[in-house]
DNA sequence: ACCGCCGGGTGCC
DNA sequence: ACCGCCGGGTGCC
């Protein structure tokens, strides 16, 4: 038929040519189902609208895809069309070709995006009765610079373009990057609301199968219940419902003609030690296919003969059911049990029948959960599977991991669960062709820590979208990292419809979000909600708290320097606040701001420990040579992180990576100043965000790559104590004297700071263990089992720093926290009690909170709580109010 | 498409 | 009749 050819020109042809994004029209379109993940993201920013145009659409009677009143279409080049090489296809969301552009416009258009001097979207104003034509609305979007290049070329073409009200709001006046500040600031905080009141209850609760040998708890059967809900219901999908012929979604007002597929799989967005992966493992044995439990060998005997697979699958099936009712399905189930035999062959005509069929059928012989996971966790995989399936039963999991790994599909796809790392996904897909991963139809797809693969450009993230699988997983803590755009990457891995293509979520979610449309976030957060359950520690269930922790108290304890001490710290201060203060005088205080946090650095690591301090520059005096404001710059920025300072980018808001300093000494990310240069340099010179100080990529500094923490061990016979490492011994000892099994963390930033610690620990007997950022992941583990050791002769005490290990340490051991010095955000210090007070925690959790008494450590705990204030009502703050409000936080903690 | 366009049939009123 | 007019066939690119 001549429809279906025309379709399939686009599947055949499209990756030859060119679009306005780069990309191929099936996958951006997602013509005919195609997989449409897999591209180059395209640079949706900085695109300004030169203007709109009304053209027609013809020839909507030859083809089936429909639209409704103020829908969006998508518009292709037909480049290989046998009619008109000029031809410009539309289609709608769901990649349904609706109809042609009208032949003269279409070949106007079709120079532009050839040439990719524009990008064109396209919306129908009025559904239309005509079967036919219909009008439609075209919005030419692109760079500045090709604008008039454009507006002109259509206009000689006869053709032209509406500027009125496309001035804009992604205008590249200087505002632009101040801008995007705020917006992402506002995202952000909508964001911390985005998975909010995702928490009541979803479903009932669902008992596991007999496999799993540890009793859930209710939350994780109600967790349980939901996921198998997600996974087997085979209605309608959210929002979707029948109207007449057409299947109409709710939410976006778009319609097709064929069933919506649904998603099969979601978000457990559950807060870390709340049981995910108990969770998925109950759900790995109790949703096989058409709901029944995963039909596994028992123990007994040592090696099971294939043949003897079938009998013992029924044995345990009816070990499974009790009741007659559901035993007697067995027999429908025949062909079933036969595909879990697997022989080859089989599977392989079942594959091709299925591949062929229109709506797609569920493959029933694929078996095998792929877990991805980060190396870190691998072992705690290996170690919950051990603990949580019952003993009498032998769960077949095989690590995929290391270079002696078992590449064979069909070994691989008769195992129950495979677990591997994205890093070895990653190497497989780079010959993709040789990837056993991609060859398999996984039945499920598990992303552990799904939060890492944000970014759809990485060569892992395009691994993981490339997999093929009937029912797709995230685990994740943390599921919104600071951007609309990471969450991108997440719905196109779970194929939510029509999302997983870039320019629908560009244009219906991404680009209104930012622009600071209100429907957009609620779309959003409607979206996310459908598919996401999060639970918190906090949460309850019926009144009653999810899970049982033991009690947590916090007190701070005062700590109060000795005289030379507070001699010294006076010093400092006074001599900073003169700084200051002539900074604000000036107005110069955020120009300055890399200074001003060096001097409260300075006072911080005072109230520590005299010893932090010695490698702090002394004073330099202006006008210094190129090569003297590069070693003062490395050092500013050497304060500003090395001692483990939480600063952020103030371009994305997240902690700085790959920092760099700009010679106006502001840190930031070098990606993100970076792309603040490379898109300001286009009109003029590029500026600092926060001081307007014109900047250079060439003049970016970084922290010099040899320099890694010269380890000058510490000298025990120089050692000296403070007045704050005294107040730390007096609690251990006292600690240890009321009962010595009580293990405890000690966590400071500054990891010269958890040096000097060792010293007393020594002196007084103490076995500890240090964790920080600077240890490798093996490394890392081995010390958190040695500590989580219930030996008599194990740790009783871990140095940790504050941001080492991130997500997913489980320190249940110790029960007594020390904070040794506040932090800059709350947050990091909740995340790190967090790391003991959690599930396994058996006593009581004491946190204690050093603070130095009159001194900025005071002031910066009064400014943690004025933050969370601020962030609370932060949705409408301005860039300026933000501004304000650092300025503020710096007088506050000097006392100005 | 209740259109335009094409091309064959037709031809005073 | 090298026109006009009528009415049927037809129709995206």
């Amino acid at each position: 038929m001549q429809t279906s050819c025309y379709v399939c020109n686009v599947k055949k042809y499209a990756p030859a040519s060119t679009f306005p994004t780069d990309q191929p029209a099936s996958q951006r379109l997602g013509v005919h189902g195609l997989c449409p993940a897999v591209s180059p993201e395209p640079e949706a920013d900085g695109s300004v609208l030169f203007g709109h145009l009304r053209g027609t659409v013809v020839g909507l009677r030859y083809y089936t895809g429909v639209v409704n009143r103020g829908e969006m279409v998508g518009l292709v080049r037909q480049p290989q069309n046998q009619h008109d090489r000029n031809a410009v296809m539309v289609a709608n969301i769901y990649g349904n070709q609706v109809g042609h552009i009208k032949r003269e416009l279409a070949a106007a258009m079709a120079y532009v995006m050839d040439n990719n001097l524009a990008k064109v979207e396209g919306v129908v104003p009025s559904g239309t009765n005509n079967s036919f034509t219909m009008p439609v609305m075209l919005s030419f979007w692109g760079k500045e610079e090709h604008k008039a290049t454009v507006n002109e070329f259509m206009a000689r073409r006869g053709f032209k373009l509406n500027t009125s009200g496309s001035g804009g709001a992604t205008g590249t006046d200087g505002m632009t990057i101040d801008l995007h500040i705020v917006l992402s600031f506002q995202l952000r905080n909508s964001f911390d609301n985005l998975f909010e009141g995702l928490m009541e209850s979803k479903d009932g609760e669902k008992e596991a199968a007999k496999a799993v040998g540890t009793p859930l708890l209710p939350h994780q059967k109600q967790a349980l219940s939901w996921m198998c809900a997600r996974e087997n219901k085979s209605g309608l999908p959210p929002f979707w419902e029948k109207r007449g012929e057409l299947y109409y979604n709710s939410l976006t007002c778009f319609s097709a003609k064929e069933i919506p597929e649904r998603v099969r799989g979601g978000i457990l967005a559950d807060d870390m030690g709340l049981g995910k992966t108990l969770t998925t493992i109950a759900l790995i044995l109790t949703n096989f296919h058409q709901g029944k439990p995963l039909p596994v060998e028992k123990c007994v005997s040592v090696a099971v003969c294939y043949f003897f697979q079938h009998l013992i699958f029924f044995t345990l099936c009816l070990n499974n059911y009790s009741s007659c009712e559901e035993a007697s399905v067995f027999l429908e189930d025949l062909d079933f049990a036969a595909a879990l035999g697997g022989s080859a062959t089989d599977t392989g005509v079942k594959k091709k029948k299925t591949a062929k069929k229109a709506t797609p059928t569920i493959d029933l012989s694929a078996r095998t959960t792929l877990i991805i996971a980060p190396l870190s966790v691998l072992s705690n995989w290996l170690d919950q599977f051990e603990q949580h399936v019952h003993p009498d039963v032998k769960l077949n999991v095989y690590l995929y991991y290391g270079s002696a790994r078992n590449r064979s599909k069909k070994f691989l796809s008769s195992q129950d669960v495979v677990i591997t790392t994205y890093n070895v996904l990653s190497a497989d897909f780079s010959c993709k062709s040789k990837s056993p991963l991609h060859g398999i139809d996984w039945l499920r797809i598990v992303l552990d820590e799904g939060h890492i693969i944000r970014n759809p450009n990485a060569q892992t993230s395009k691994a993981v979208l490339d997999l093929k699988a009937q029912r797709r997983w995230i685990l994740s803590g943390t599921p919104i990292q600071n951007s609309v755009k990471d969450l991108w990457m997440l719905l196109a891995f779970l194929r939510l419809k029509p999302f997983d293509v870039r320019e629908w979520w560009n244009r219906v979610i991404q680009r209104p979000v930012t622009l600071g449309d209100r429907a957009g976030v609620q779309n959003l957060q409607t979206l996310v909600k459908c598919i996401t359950l999060r639970r918190t520690k906090t949460s309850e269930v019926n009144g009653r708290p999810l899970v049982f922790l033991p009690e947590k108290t916090v007190c701070v304890e005062q700590v109060e320097l000795s005289r030379t001490e507070r001699e010294e710290y006076e010093l400092a201060r006074n001599e900073g606040r003169n700084t200051i203060r002539r900074y604000v005088a000036e107005g110069t205080v955020l120009r300055n701001y890399a200074d001003v946090l060096a001097i409260l650095m300075r006072l911080r690591q005072h109230c520590c420990h005299p010893d932090l301090l010695a490698k702090t520059l002394s004073e330099l005096g202006a006008g210094a040579t190129p090569a003297e404001l590069r070693e003062r710059l490395i050092e500013k920025l050497r304060l500003v992180l090395a001692s483990g300072s939480d600063e952020e980018c103030s371009v994305c808001l997240d902690s700085v990576q790959l920092p760099v300093i700009t010679h106006c000494a502001h840190v930031y990310c070098r990606p993100c100043i970076a792309q603040v240069i490379s898109t300001e340099q286009v009109h003029d010179t590029a500026r600092c965000p926060l001081c307007r100080s014109e900047i250079k990529t060439s003049e970016l500094v970084e922290f010099p790559q040899e320099e890694v923490e010269e380890e000058n061990t510490p000298n025990s016979e120089k050692w000296r104590t403070s007045s704050k490492v005294q107040a730390l011994m007096g609690n251990l000892l006292r600690l240890r004297c009321e009962d010595s099994s009580i293990k405890c963390l000690v966590v400071s930033q500054f990891t010269r700071f958890l040096t000097i610690l060792e010293n007393p620990l020594r002196e007084h007997g103490f076995t500890f263990v240090r964790l920080d950022g600077t240890m490798s992941q093996k490394k890392r583990t081995r010390v958190i089992q040695e500590f989580q050791s219930t030996a008599a002769d194990s740790p009783a005490i871990m140095l940790l720093s504050l941001k080492a290990g991130g997500v997913g340490l489980n320190l249940t051991a110790a029960s007594h926290v020390f904070l040794m010095d506040p932090a800059w955000n709350p947050a990091t210090e909740e995340q790190c009690i967090d790391r003991c007070h959690r599930l396994g925690q058996k006593r009581k959790v004491v946190v204690t909170k050093f603070i130095v008494k009159d001194s900025v450590e005071e002031k910066m705990v009064e400014i943690q709580r004025g933050k969370q204030d601020l962030v609370e009502k932060a949705f409408g703050s301005t860039n300026s109010d933000r501004k304000t409000s650092r300025i503020d936080d710096i007088k506050a903690l000097m006392e100005l």
